[in-house]
RNA sequence: CGGGGUGUAGUUCAUCGGUAGAACGCUCGGUUUGGGACCGAGAAGUAGGAGGUCCAAUUCCUCUCACCCCGACCA
């Protein structure tokens, strides 16, 4: 991609109504801009991060066993009644038709899902079923804030699990738990399995927090790894000494980048899901609850990794592989262009940086505040065939050739 | 939803009763080119909206809308 024609560019300053970080970064670098408030718009690079995490979430997804789907934002009033949410949901945001009609926008798929699986699921043979969706939710947060952390509108993955028993569910649940740490690993941020509070559904949830002290939550844990409380229900104090001898916990704010949690019957007793059994008994079907804030995540994922400079994005959710710097100089002209055939032909996505007239700290700066992990250079400097290789979270450069430099890249 | 604050050029902000200004960005010309270069010329605004006070309102008052912050809320 020519950076000369990228839709979005960066700027210097930003609104001070605009103060989370994340939001701060993103908006300087051309990722995203507010419509309103607690409402983003994703531009092309925003996109493509967006995108990236998905494609890490769904290939986690699948391998649990799960099928994508991709149900409705404009929900059914009646089935939100059944479930008796329409009154008490108070983030639900409820639209109407011209003709009266009243629709739910979908914070949640519950009301749209189970009602859904209903219609297929008779027998325990049809069990188990695990089925997500990437989509946009819409949730009327009282207060939106943090930028892309809370927001009224988000990407959000959500997935929903049908056991034929707790057994059945227990064993899934900890599979995803363990996708979801493939996830967070590979996305470039540390995530504490935190245990939280179930609400109204069950005695508990499991959280997923990055530590940041740009959180809203705040957990209790231990630097081992083996324990971690959301400080809504944790009944030990920062400090006190791990049981199993890994020193004090700890407290940190953090950001809920995901959140699981059983449903149990809860829906399926609200729409009657049930099932034969293989002993000819009707019996209810077992849910799960599994939440993945992508949109979100992008955000944590800001908030960890960046500098004064700018963004540092993890090479996996980088919205390009490289950034291709072309320092003018009369005769080095086809030089870029030569590069970014080539490494665009050995399947590397780079960002080229093609701007004319522009000065060599200028296209600096801006792949800093961009982000993208490696930085390739290509100036009379560094001769015909030859780049520059330089991290983004490293000052140390190194030339190579471009073959070498394509080599390395895919290997 | 309570408390506080802010709406002026594409963006960030000044002006604070006498009808609008800078920087960045943008356009044109020229000089530059390894860390946000420089010179010159130029385009760009119903001052969020409505009402009121006044000879005169971007400025003061009222209402309204939007946005931000703190809190409450946050399956």
């Amino acid at each position: 991609m020519r950076y000369s024609k990228l839709f979005g560019k960066t700027i210097r300053g930003v609104s001070s109504d605009e103060p989370s970080k994340n939001a701060k970064l993103l908006t300087r670098g051309g990722f995203v801009r507010r419509e309103v408030a607690g409402v983003y718009n994703y531009l092309p690079l925003g996109l493509r991060v967006l995108n990236k995490i998905s494609n890490i979430v769904r290939e986690e997804m699948d391998k649990t066993g799960a099928q994508e789907v991709l149900l409705s934002a404009l929900q059914n009033k009646a089935n939100w009644e059944k479930t008796g949410r329409w009154d008490s949901f108070d983030a639900l945001y409820k639209v109407k038709s011209r003709q009266a009609t009243e629709y739910a926008l979908g914070p949640t798929h519950e009301e749209v899902l189970v009602p859904l699986v209903r219609q297929f699921v008779s027998s325990y043979r049809d069990l188990p079923l695990y089925l997500y969706q990437i989509q946009v939710k819409f949730r009327d947060e009282a207060r939106a804030k943090s930028g892309v952390l809370r927001s009224r509108e988000f990407l959000m993955k959500d997935l929903y699990s049908f056991n034929r028993d707790e057994q059945d569910f227990d064993k899934y649940y900890d599979r995803v738990i363990n996708a979801y740490k493939n996830i967070f690993k590979k996305s470039g941020v540390e995530a504490v399995l935190t245990e939280a509070s179930g609400g109204e559904f069950s005695k508990f949830s499991h959280e997923f927090q990055v530590l940041t002290e740009n959180g809203e939550d705040e957990i209790i844990y231990c630097p081992g790894g083996d324990f971690s409380q959301n400080v809504e229900i944790a009944r030990v104090k920062e400090g006190k000494q791990c049981d199993l001898g890994h020193g004090p916990l700890k407290k940190s704010k953090s950001i809920e980048v995901g959140n699981i949690f059983p449903l149990k019957t809860r829906f399926s007793d609200a729409f009657g899901l049930t099932y034969k059994g293989q002993d000819g008994k009707q019996k209810p079907v077992i849910m799960g609850c599994y939440g993945l804030g992508i949109s979100r995540l992008m955000g944590a994922i800001v908030e960890v990794h960046n500098d004064e400079k700018g963004i540092i994005w993890p090479k996996e959710v980088a919205p390009f592989d490289v950034h291709l710097v072309h320092i003018e100089d009369p005769g080095t002209e086809s030089w870029a262009k030569g590069a970014y055939e080539k490494l665009t032909y050995a399947g590397i996505d780079a960002l080229w940086d093609d701007r004319e007239n522009v000065s060599a700290g200028e296209k600096f700066a801006d792949a800093d505040l961009i982000g993208i992990p490696v930085r390739l250079v290509i100036s009379k400097k560094v001769g015909e065939g030859e780049v520059e290789w330089k991290n983004r979270d490293s000052k140390e450069t190194k030339m190579m050739s471009i073959d070498e430099t394509a080599k390395k890249l895919t290997s």
